[in-house]
DNA sequence: CAGGATCCAGTGGGATACTG
DNA sequence: CAGTATCCCACTGGATCCTG
């Protein structure tokens, strides 16, 4: 069997399959949009209300990614006007967890940032 | 009281702080050196050799900012040839473990990635 | 060993206009 | 309503060289 040091696990070998997937949602958007579909199905502009600062193509963008690694559903229902909704797959929805856990930690401890670089960036001077 | 509709959560608004904090962790470098940090404090050739695809730009570069922000904590033995130590603060630790979550979410499906994006480009095809 | 400084190509992402 | 298509620039981040 092998040593058990640093367990160094998949996701840091830079080449890995691994490794791809977490890039593929290390970003804010998705980071944002994973969450904002937990709470159910939801439609192109409500996207755009709910998630404050995204624009129409950054969301596009982001859906289609996720949608084309099966982490979003996207439901046309073909009617006039248009009706889509995304909603979270199965292999979407542990991530959404997840990156509400990240969510509630920036809410938790926004302020102990703000101290800590007020901190850091007064005292810091030779 | 206000009306239960939508949890419209504070990191949605795109000028809240909460929103300005997950924006400061929501890279790939981020979501990899939080877990690397959490077995124990770390030097720079360690987590340059454990991270795998890093730079040392980019590592001095995200470490200060994390710093700075009190997410990680540097010490420096001031001795020669010189040692710095780095380990996550008490409030980078609960978005370290957030962190880890993701990358097992990645070890876990990345597999189930590659399938729905062969389905995805193959058959969506005029 | 742990970095700072520069240069420079690639890309992320906003603004704007158009479409079925 | 739910997108697509362009233009375009600011910033990201790699490569390379230098230092206490």
């Amino acid at each position: 069997m092998k040593t058990a040091e640093a367990p160094t696990v998949d996701v840091f070998s830079a080449t890995s399959p691994s490794r791809a997937a977490l890039e593929l949602v290390a970003n804010k958007w998705a980071m944002l949009l994973m969450p904002a579909l937990r709470d159910g199905p939801m439609r192109n502009n409500e996207l755009l209300r709910r998630v404050g600062g995204i624009s129409q193509k950054m969301l596009t963008q982001t859906l289609r990614e996720l949608e084309r690694n099966g982490l979003v559903l996207r439901t046309d229902h073909h009617s006039v006007p248009p009706h889509v909704e995304y909603a979270l797959s199965d292999v979407g929805r542990p991530l959404g967890e997840a990156f509400v856990a990240v969510g509630r930690w920036a809410e938790a401890h926004h302020r102990d940032l703000a101290d800590a670089r007020r901190a850091f960036d007064g005292q810091e001077r030779g």
